[in-house]
DNA sequence: GCTACGAGCGCC
DNA sequence: AAAGGGCGCTCGTAGC
């Protein structure tokens, strides 16, 4: 490997490959109030303050008796020709692409320079189960020793021009950064081709789109950020205790010294749904609106915070760029990340704000919102091999209602069972959504309560357990199948076992380092330090989930492939920017076909053409 | 002063 | 023996 002695740029070329893989990695200007978080990845580089100084690339494999080319150094002097035709790869890519291409756009790099493809190691790695950061990442996949991140906190508010004044300092920063490149390279050069080729695409479109962004409607955008201020104006007059205006009026601490003078108990918990808190709701809320105020104060200021972001990142054309975390679950789906999720936006509106209506199709298109329709549920079925009732939700029963048929009694002739039967329906549903995993009685009450609307009592939730139980026994087959391998594969104390549970769609979910403390109990993460607890029905949860993915973005694949352009989406629901004059049920065919791995699974979906986003 | 973690609340 | 699961963001507090 090349030893770095100073700061200055070396080069070592003797003659350039074509499609070499080459990893590179930026060192940017950041401070307190311009860094990623604040403005995204694609706002940070735009912004004034931009500044990437530094430039690593390394590229380690001595091909045709080529040395190695390493780079560390000012991009003024960097190769740029070297990344022309190149396979690039970066730890995270979404980042260090933005970069060079913000470059190319303020001619900073050569404007006529193409790499072939821009990798992300930080994507593969958590595809392989290791950690997203590099320095985890290389622990995991590589065993080196852990890196000293210690210098990447040091550069925080310093310039270029601060950092050559402190000795030494620029030449750390060298080697740290070549360091990261050189690591990048060699995830990629191990592990690459355990990546599937389909995979790589997901994790490039993601960056793609997430880059491109989603149009905004800026003056509905103006008007509630208005509206959020009043409402938390509003719970603020109901807050009778001091705080610092720079801050929160949450602590806990004061709403316990105010309930102390007023001779009222204070309520050990302030979330709506909780028991306790209900009952000092129902005695002391009238009187005192103290617990409600907060409340309302949290939850205007979320939202409120949520249109802060926007607001900042919003760029001149209207358009707002995000991320999406590829593989952001350990099930492979994806997950919100950036500051900004666009996987959990409220679904109705609040007070007078309905997020979603925020989001638009640019100029001249609509949007096209598509969900699968109880995707989870029917892959349940499908796993479990209850094909009975597939064979109904096939013949076009609804799936809740052909759970009632096939094991609560119900007679399809009577017609459908939403209109004949709502209390049966209801039930139903609770039992499809809420019992599949293995949940008990109490929990039951909670989730059929939040699912489908039905009020259990305690008794009548544990029966429902047991009546859902004794009626699918392929389920509960299941979950015992999943708990006897978890078991099984437990090892012993002194020599823990991995867990590997070969899905349908042809990956595996792994469950690592399986022990057993009072429970058997494993990592999710190679190398991981957080053991969970397992058993059946969260195995059987994990497993369909997956699987949910896996056709979630097998038809993301085919959607793109036939040119329609995805905008952003949330595990079960794309979100397309088309023409006006789509062709609906084309969209539909392609989002129903079923992966070549899934035969005898119905699938199902709901589209809507609309002018903005909504639930 | 920073990190870690839980609470609370939003989603599928 | 029984146990639904998967996330992110904001905030406060504890612990270093």
């Amino acid at each position: 490997m090349h030893a770095v002695r100073g700061y200055n740029p070396r080069t070592v070329v003797l003659e350039r490959l074509s499609f070499m893989t080459i990893a590179i990695d930026f060192e940017t200007y950041y401070s307190d109030t311009y860094s990623i978080d604040l403005f995204g990845p694609d706002g940070y580089c735009a912004h004034p303050q931009f500044d990437p100084y530094h430039i690593s690339a390394y590229d380690g494999k001595p091909e045709n008796g080529s040395p190695v080319f390493s780079y560390t150094g000012l991009p003024q002097s960097f190769p740029w020709e070297r990344l022309n035709g190149a396979d690039v790869v970066s730890h995270n890519a979404r980042f260090d692409e933005t970069v060079f291409l913000e470059m190319q756009k303020r001619n900073w790099a050569p404007k006529n320079v193409k790499p072939r493809s821009w990798q992300c190691t930080a994507d593969l790695s958590v595809y392989l189960d290791a950690p997203r950061n590099l320095k985890g990442a290389a622990l995991a996949l590589l065993d080196v020793p852990p890196m000293d991140k210690t210098i990447r906190d040091r550069m925080k508010n310093k310039t270029p021009e601060m950092m050559r004044g402190k000795t030494g300092m620029m030449e750390e920063v060298a080697g740290y950064a070549l360091k990261d490149a050189m690591y990048c390279w060699e995830i990629w050069d191990k592990y690459a081709s355990q990546w599937p080729e389909t995979e790589r695409r997901v994790s490039q479109l993601n960056r793609d789109w997430g880059r491109r962004g989603v149009m905004v409607d800026t003056k509905l955008l103006a008007e509630y950020r208005g509206k959020l201020l009043e409402a938390r104006f509003n719970a603020e007059k109901d807050i009778p205790w001091e705080w610092d205006p720079e801050k929160t009026p949450l602590a806990p601490k004061s709403l316990a010294i105010e309930c102390r003078n007023a001779g009222i108990p204070c309520p050990g918990s302030l979330a709506v749904d909780d028991e306790e808190c209900m009952a000092w709701e129902n005695e002391y809320g009238d009187k005192y609106k103290w617990v409600g105020a907060m409340r309302d104060w949290r939850r205007s200021n979320i939202l409120l915070k949520k249109i802060e972001t926007l607001r900042r990142r919003v760029r001149t054309d209207g358009t707002f760029p995000f991320s999406l975390k590829y593989w952001g679950a350990h099930t492979g789906r994806f997950s919100g990340d950036a500051g900004f999720n666009m996987q959990n936006m409220p679904r109705n509106e609040v007070f007078g704000v309905d997020v979603r209506r925020l989001f638009i199709p640019r100029p001249g298109k609509k949007m096209l919102i598509a969900d699968f329709s109880q995707i989870e549920a029917r892959l349940l079925l499908w796993v479990a091999g209850d094909t009975k009732t597939l064979d109904a939700i096939r013949r076009g029963l609804h799936v809740y209602e052909a759970h009632a048929v096939n094991t609560m009694g119900y007679d399809s002739k009577r017609g459908p069972l939403k209109t004949t039967d709502p209390d049966l329906y209801k039930l139903a549903k609770a039992r499809v959504l809420g019992a599949g995993y293995g949940c008990g009685g109490p929990k039951f009450v909670v989730v059929a309560k939040k699912m489908a609307g039905v009020e259990l009592s305690l008794e009548q939730g544990v029966a429902a357990v047991k009546q859902y139980r004794a009626d699918n026994p392929r389920i509960v087959n299941l979950w015992a199948k999943l708990n006897a391998g978890l078991l099984w594969s437990r090892g012993t104390e002194e020599k823990p076992q991995d867990y590997e549970i070969e899905l349908q769609s042809g990956r595996s979910l792994k469950f690592y380092r399986v022990h057993t403390g009072t429970d058997a109990c494993a990592y999710l993460e190679r190398g991981g330090t957080r053991p969970v607890k397992l058993f059946g029905g969260k195995l059987c949860e994990n497993v369909i989930q997956a699987l949910a993915r896996d056709v979630f973005v097998t038809n993301m694949l085919k959607l793109d492939d036939a040119g329609y352009q995805n905008m952003f989406h949330a595990h079960d629901e794309y979100v397309l920017e088309v023409e006006p004059d789509v062709d609906v049920k084309e969209v539909e065919r392609i989002i129903t076909t079923n992966p070549d791995w899934l035969s005898g699974c119905p699938l199902g979906a709901e589209l809507m053409l609309t002018d903005c986003y909504k639930k």
